[in-house]
DNA sequence: CTGAAAGCGCTTACAG
DNA sequence: CTGAAAGCGCTTACAG
């Protein structure tokens, strides 16, 4: 059987009481008595069980973190750099993908309140407002996505990305610039790419032509996209994809249709994720700067776990950087 | 404050044992205590602590999941299915990221345990025996990766996987053959890959070449192991790569030198991520069974918390599937 | 410097 | 069909 702290106790010569000071460092012990309690708690092969700690501290050291799925790599990546500074501030991390199911979504979020999270990192690409996170006051940081007007949202500077990427296209010549994003009515900030697109567009008194995907992580509905802008667009001849993935997605569409990139038809990504660009390192992307993003996510998230709601920015766009490649 | 199950039972009138018995909907109660019951658990927003129950129950549903790194694209579509599958059964996924690192790992181990887990899943390319697997007596189950001898392990057929990669390059004429593997020394089940590799090679009486990366996440390492290929082994005309990235680092630096794929060299990668497949869909590579590789392990530690030790195999070996793009 | 007691929020025999 | 009591494994005032 599992050892406990009595169990300690008793083969310490002690009372639980004082076992549970030197476990905590608490209080004025004896360094005699310490030695004694070390010395049984590795005989007994002694650890304790946090669940107990935690029902007495009412905190639990656990994040909850909501992704639409680890498969896509930027979340992958993301979710990487969460937990391993989580970890290495004594957090833990429970992983929720909620594949932007809201259903999903709604019931992973119970679940962890029922286990009591100290906070919510929750990330996807949509999805409407989730009653659930304002119901119960519990700590929420949002990654790209607006949950509600005091859940402060941490995200890649997506204007400045869909500026890049459109001037970039601009400035290679592009005269016909089509962008693939998710659904309009999802009032994300990933929604300022686009705007960025059509804003820059219109500077240059171009027409924008936007393209959207249902589901982004649908792979079927990705290619169905891309094969109706070669169909619907043919003279089309620079693209700025709202993520890597749908790049490569229209770049191979494209070689199978023998267009030449860069030459006939240039292609601009978004994330640059480290998988990514080691599969296709000739892509030209907008990248997210990832480990920033967990990083800040983080930090606000502690210090609202901590009771500092005041002076919380409520948005934070961290700076992107464009990786030349040769797809553009 | 929270509401607790005493709030609950004074404002339905009733014991919180009665409380208790209808949120487990144990014993018999009538419908219309039943029915008080809910509104006000309803009207008082109250959610069941699990920590409470864990505790009691000493069940927590909660499995810890240990990988190198979510953010390689295997790993990431693992941990994905895992949790997703653990979802569907009522079970928590607690994420850490070892790095491969034994420390790391160790410590994981141990804040497992402290959370009373009721199983560990735990994948990794390499690392020697970790002593906290077998001093605590937990369920575990390892992918690809031996840790004990009473530990089960699950992983892809890596020998036919190793057979066919091979096979295929000998079949299309490739004269010198190169493997890229990670370091000999660890006696893991992707080491068969490796066998497969060096046995059909001998049935042809040809010599096995094979170049070996310390870490296999490290991409510099990586590429310098294909520098060193070029280099030193200038006649190469076929790779068998020991997972998607290692294959991608190659061909990008075959073509940086002219080499052209797969007319003066072939290559055959392993893994066969939806993203490698997404983002470099020309790739020749050996699939693996994501989903199913999840499914077993999961289905195996269920059993084993389940007190099924017994009649549980210790190795299981999963079909894979050989893609057929244009780099061999 | 150390211990007995109460309590974290639940659940389950045991009674009735 | 329902409740009072004890206990899951800890920690923290409160005493001494």
């Amino acid at each position: 059987m599992k050892a406990k702290i009595g169990d300690v106790a008793s083969r310490a010569g002690v009372s639980p009481t004082t076992v549970s000071r030197v476990l905590n460092n608490r209080g004025y012990i004896s360094q005699e008595t310490k030695d004694r309690v070390y010395k049984a708690m590795n005989e007994l092969n002694y650890f304790p069980n946090d669940l107990a700690r935690s029902l007495f501290n009412k905190r639990t050291n656990l994040i909850g973190l909501i992704v639409p799925s680890t498969s896509n790599p930027f979340f992958g990546e993301l979710s990487f750099h969460i937990e391993n500074i989580c970890a290495s501030m004594g957090y833990k991390v429970m992983l929720c993908n909620s594949l932007n199911q809201i259903d999903k979504e709604e019931s992973y979020v119970n679940m962890l309140m029922r286990n009591q999270v100290d906070g919510i990192i929750a990330a996807a690409h949509y999805n409407r407002e989730i009653l659930s996170y304002n119901k119960q006051n519990i700590a929420v940081v949002a990654i790209d996505r607006y949950l509600s007007n005091t859940i402060p949202v941490v995200g890649s500077d997506n204007y400045a990305g869909g500026k890049m990427a459109t001037e970039l296209l601009l400035s290679r010549g592009c005269r016909t610039i089509v962008h693939i994003n998710g659904p309009l009515e999802l009032d994300t900030p990933a929604r300022l790419r686009r705007n960025a697109y059509e804003e820059v567009m219109a500077g240059y008194g171009k027409q924008p032509i936007i393209y959207e995907v249902n589901d982004l992580f649908n792979q079927e509905d990705q290619r169905t996209t891309v094969r109706r802008i070669f169909d619907e667009c043919p003279e089309v001849d620079g693209v700025f994809a709202s993520n890597d993935l749908q790049a490569a997605s229209f770049i191979s569409e494209a070689r199978r249709r023998g267009k030449s990139i860069p030459n006939e038809i240039k292609v601009v990504g978004y994330d640059g994720t480290e998988s990514a660009l080691m599969l296709l390192p000739e892509l030209t992307t907008i990248r997210q700067p990832i480990p920033l993003i967990a990083q800040s996510a983080i930090d606000l998230l502690i210090k609202e776990i901590e009771g500092q709601f005041g002076d919380l920015p409520h948005e934070t766009y961290l700076p992107v950087e464009l990786v030349e490649g040769s797809t553009a």
